[in-house]
DNA sequence: TGGCAATGTCAACAACGCTGACATAAAATG
DNA sequence: CATTTTATGTCAGCGTTGTTGACATTGCCA
């Protein structure tokens, strides 16, 4: 905003505007780049009878065996009532396991079954293997900007967030 | 995929695991930095009683004036109920225009209104805002590489609509 | 003139967000 | 021990936005 203060379009035309188009560039390149991002799983999810949102609580469930309900609700960023429904579907369909939690029983602890485990392979195959061939076809230099922006992209919250799930990261 | 044949967890684990890890963290760097990238504009939307559907219409007919249905149901890649839909709403309440084409009278052009302008102006400020203050941050370096990825992450056809429309970008 | 293209619209449905309200069990606290 | 808070689950209802299928209108084109 310190480039194009309200109002004034005068001050460095030229080298504004091209800021101006490079930010719109990198919001159409998101929008893009996220519609293939999530395209390959979609498929599969789709034959199943699941949404994206069973694909989110799977990957994170997988990414932290055990973890609980709240957390989950936490690092998803819905409503209990919205995981709710995910939930107990993937748990009547036996891909999820919910364990009473033995030091606190008002937990739930979450795990994939093996029903579970490969459903996650799958969906995580697809998207891996498109983000292997966008690294591999971009250079390890490039992956590593991209990751620094995308980072510099969350909100604080979801930034800790993200770096703990990496450092939690085997 | 050539790195981790399916069932093959032996060969390389060390270098295949950091792999594996590092393919994650740009499933999760994705996710999460999706969620930052369009906060912003969902609070403006929700107030006015719009969703996300609203301003990525808004976007592109902003992006390119006097566009037609089909040329925004092809960048959208949505069905024409689904887009109609929004385009009702947004003409009822003012934000858009439609032309009926000169050259052939079976297109409609869209055009946004003053008012409508004027929304796509908020929308995008808090959206590039997040987006200036991430590059800025992340360095040049960093923001060619992330394009760099997000390009290689799209569908072809998506690719080809993306740089089109970088084309056209005044 | 007949066929195809561009658009709009009606209806129904599904996924997945949301709010609000309420219930239960268990932990925590005074 | 009584009360409050926490973790979870559930019911009901609503909104946005995607889908399919069917059908109508208008206009281009061969």
């Amino acid at each position: 905003m310190t480039d194009r203060p309200s109002g004034d379009t005068k001050r460095g035309e030229t080298l504004l505007y091209l800021t101006d188009e490079q930010l719109r560039k990198g919001i159409e390149a998101m929008f893009f780049a996220y519609k293939g991002f999530t395209s390959d799983p979609d498929r599969i999810l789709v034959e199943r009878g699941y949404g994206r949102a069973h694909h989110r609580a799977i990957h994170f469930i997988h990414r932290s065996h055990g973890t609980t309900v709240n957390n989950l609700l936490e690092i998803l960023g819905v409503t209990k009532q919205s995981l709710n429904r995910v939930l107990r579907t993937l748990i009547e369909d036996g891909l999820v396991e919910s364990r009473v939690g033995t030091r606190d029983k008002r937990e739930r602890h979450l795990y994939l079954t093996e029903a579970g485990q490969v459903l996650e392979r799958e969906l995580s195959d697809v998207q891996q293997a498109r983000m292997r061939d966008a690294f591999r076809s971009a250079g390890p230099g490039a992956v590593a900007g991209f990751r620094t922006v995308l980072e510099a992209m969350m909100d604080p919250e979801m930034r800790r967030r993200y770096q703990r799930l990496a450092e939690n990261g085997q």
